[in-house]
DNA sequence: TTGAAAGCGCTAACAT
DNA sequence: ATGTTAGCGCTTTCAA
């Protein structure tokens, strides 16, 4: 009852006639099949309801069409939003178009960059697309070592070295152009004192987003400046401490919606009208946040389900070009440039700013 | 460059000076080798950094040492809490701890089942974990079909016969006794006119929230509940029309956080004070929403990342028990009883009720 | 206790 | 265009 025996190869050969190679060919698209057997092939595959054994296949080809996905969170804050979701469904419809299996590695301290790394080194997937968020996480450069082709997801940190060299591949938003459309937006409204409220500046997003407000203000008073962590708490925080260091200020750029969102609260139990008073802006447009604010939030909108989708496609992709060493060694390409691919944002007005 | 080969089995038992047997069995823990060669080959699988081929050990074994998580939401619903997230986490735990591969596999609509029951049906992993959200889900019938040993993340909806058999295995949390607490909460404050925002009703757990709401309310007035949809936009409508239909209402129980957030925005724009004269209970203690509400939310708390381990706990020691059948036929112990399992709830005291 | 040998199901030369 | 054959790296009888 448990043991149900699922046809082979084999048995498809037999009981179309042909040889197990035919078979093969037939199964993975070789074009060198006259269509009248191929046909037949088919039929009696759909018939026997075959199905490719993975492991056998794999043990031959030395591929697994299947790549990891590491998420790497120490804390519970990634769960808070729904980034890292929408993130895996680009990465799934990518992977599932190329019908390649999505094995998922959370991790949750360094006993578990360990076994991701030994794991990832084990040649159990042909590739990885890991999040690495934070700027001294060890996890970049033990990929490297496993020797496995990687795609990040968002800038990785410095040292660039300690991470895969100064090329490695990544997908990350626009933060910097974004942040400064932001601000822009804000200056355009007449606003003079202009805070911002920085996400947790051990990631690539929080500091390219700092730089961006920078660039639109290149002389701000850095007592507008306020450093939180991209939580709801974190940005009370921050607002509270803005508010008391700078009373005067008429509008706050936040990290990100969830920032945004705390800064929102407290404006408020301070009296402060949104936007008249001061106007806010966040950025991610994470919907279940940004639309409930009160006011609903004026935000920067990413696409991240097509960050996660354009991830898979570069792996994917490249795994294409180096399958087996088929190129020439040290091409031109692998020294072309900047790996990384940057995708725009755009400011979505809503009420508070 | 790209072509590093990885050490076999055969290459440890060289250097080691013993058989491949011997050497699968050492990295197996077949008791039956001696300490010291068994010291030595341990030394040498070091030494080389061997790592064995799941391909090559799933083709003998017919075990795949990998289990799928399938989560089928058509609506983008799902992102806008963490609630998969959690249970993910817990059941990458549960997983990583028996060194078992996590494949998850995303749906979203028709087309997808059917790949999905594929996949499942192709004999690529050694179970299923499965969300099973809406009572109509084709899903357990398909997957009942692959014939995977599968546990159900939530009651599966009627027809059971449907999907996997009336004790189809799963982990709930306790909804109805839940909601029956909240609610018995709230009757405790002194509360006469207790109103129900439902979640979406082609979900058990919606359908088992508002029979504890229900069970503590026998003689309740229809008028006093109405539908949502578990996110806040339904919650904000629903209550618009309760406050309508019946402005007299003194307390609301809302089928989950989100759903509550949306009342308290409506509550907050009639001018309605919470708790003093509405008082709100929530669902599901989904930290990010209830501590950031206004005022913070009471809810029942339900622990997600243990249900996420329990499923998988549950799927393993399965797993072991029919294992290339070797148990008796027909165990008395299969038709033994109901194969859920029912994790209790508590109720969080915060400000709303 | 250890080793030898036979495959697991598949692909990829190589023949034909 | 199709078939034959030799493994991929591992586990598992079966002998020794």
């Amino acid at each position: 009852m448990t043991e149900e025996p699922r046809p082979t190869l084999e048995a498809v050969a037999a009981r179309a006639g042909v040889s197990r190679a035919t078979v093969s060919r037939v199964v993975n698209g070789d074009p060198g099949v006259r269509e009248v057997l191929a046909e037949k092939v088919r039929r009696v595959v759909d018939e026997l309801g075959y199905v490719p054994n993975r492991a056998a296949r794999s043990l031959v080809t030395r591929r697994h069409d299947a790549v990891a996905v590491v998420i790497a969170e120490p804390e519970t804050r990634v769960f808070a939003d729904p980034f890292f979701a929408l993130q895996l469904r680009g990465i799934s419809k990518e992977l599932t178009a190329h019908d390649i299996q999505l094995v998922l590695l959370l991790t949750e301290g360094r006993d578990d960059h360990e076994r991701v790394g030994r794991y990832l080194a084990g040649g159990h997937v042909d590739g990885a697309l890991v999040f690495s968020l934070h700027l001294d996480d060890p996890l970049p450069g033990i990929i490297r070592r496993a020797g496995v082709p990687t795609v990040f997801g968002g800038r990785p940190g410095w040292p660039q070295a300690e991470g895969g060299g100064p090329d490695a591949p990544y997908v990350d938003c626009d933060n910097r152009g974004g942040a400064r459309d932001a601000v822009r937006h804000l200056v355009g409204l007449g606003r003079r004192r202009i805070a911002h409220i920085t996400g947790a500046l051990d990631q690539t997003s929080a500091v390219d987003r700092l730089d961006g407000y920078r660039d639109a203000l290149p002389d701000v008073d850095p007592a507008l400046i306020a450093e939180g962590d991209f939580t709801p708490a974190g940005g009370e925080r921050a607002m509270r401490e803005l508010l008391d260091r700078t009373p005067q200020l008429d509008a706050v750029f936040a990290a990100n919606d969830l920032t945004a969102s705390g800064a929102l609260r407290v404006l408020r139990e301070r009296g402060r009208r949104v936007p008249d008073d001061v106007a806010v802006v966040g950025f991610d447009d994470m919907l279940p946040v940004a639309e409930q604010t009160e006011p609903p939030l004026t935000t920067v909108r990413q696409d991240i389900e097509e960050m996660g989708r354009l991830m898979a496609g570069m792996l994917l992709q490249g795994r294409a070009g180096q399958e087996r060493g088929t190129g020439a060694e040290g091409e031109a390409e692998s020294g072309a440039g900047p790996a990384g691919v940057v995708l725009p944002t755009s400011l979505v007005r809503r009420a508070s700013a």
